[in-house]
DNA sequence: TGCATATGGTTTCATATGTAACTATAACGC
DNA sequence: GCGTTATAGTTACATATGAAACCATATGCA
């Protein structure tokens, strides 16, 4: 069977096409995410994703918050105006730079930490019930060389 | 050295969580295709998915289109107003069903496709390139097996 | 037929998101 | 110290997106 040819010119044909295969799988698994958390605590994805990275670093600051998330600061401004108004996160003035602010979890956004981030792990391992054991480590090697480069 | 334990509340690790990861890379790939054609030809990413689904399939209708892309109506109808005034999409109604429209690429919207459909393609070979042959069976096979069961 | 319901497609409205402008504070150079 | 420039963060505006209401046509069925 000759193999068969693709011409540049060629339509593109969307299902085998990589980069829309990759848009399509990623964005299912993150709306089946976020679809949980947000009917429980109405939470939108980049106000989650705050969250997450303030359980883990105490004390960022908006502008660190934004590197760690890869999020643009206007984002994150406007996550932490909605989370801290919920009363999840709390802010501060940092000492000796009062344009700084000084963020963490409160008690209450510990609390939903608790309960949102089983439930992010619990989708990620049915997505990687999927796959058997060697295609796990094929995975996680080839997305780390994808984004070894890519970031650019 | 003991393996590390993950406890269920413990804080995410973003840049290790696996829907995070394909999030940043999915974006990072479609966004800088979208920004070659958008450049180009103010095209955005729906719109190009669109022309690319024309192309494969003439006389289509919105809802076909829809389907095909798995974008919502509301998304299609208002790529192909675009499409239709920009002159690369021709719009006609159907035979016997006064509500249907037919749509196809004009001669314009097939030289614009000759156009970005190499540079998508190209774009994916870089990507495919970052990986050996051996990684690349793979990644698709996990593909594959990832999208089989998700998309219920 | 003629009414109820379904379907293709568009419009409306409310919300989300990105870019640029802006405010306040801090750092730098002299 | 004082004007210039940089940085943290917010606000304003313009555009994108999604859900629901809407219009037209078509279908099902009494």
């Amino acid at each position: 069977m000759p193999g068969e040819s693709h011409p540049d010119h060629a339509p593109l044909e969307l299902e085998h096409f990589l980069p829309y295969r990759l848009s399509i799988l990623s964005n299912a698994v993150s709306q089946a995410i976020a679809d949980d958390y947000q009917r429980r605590f109405d939470l939108s994805m980049t106000e989650w994703r705050v969250m997450a990275v303030l359980a883990r670093f105490d004390g960022l600051s908006a502008r660190e918050v934004a590197e760690r998330t890869l999020m643009d600061k206007v984002a994150v401004s406007r996550a932490l105006a909605k989370l801290v108004e919920s009363g999840w996160v709390t802010r501060a003035t940092h000492d000796g730079d009062k344009r700084r602010s000084v963020l963490g979890l409160s008690e209450a956004g510990w609390a939903v930490h608790e309960v949102v981030a089983p439930m992010a792990r619990a989708h990620e391992r049915e997505l990687l019930a999927r796959l058997d054991e060697e295609e796990r480590v094929w995975l996680l090697r080839i997305l780390d060389k994808l984004q070894a480069t890519e970031p650019k």
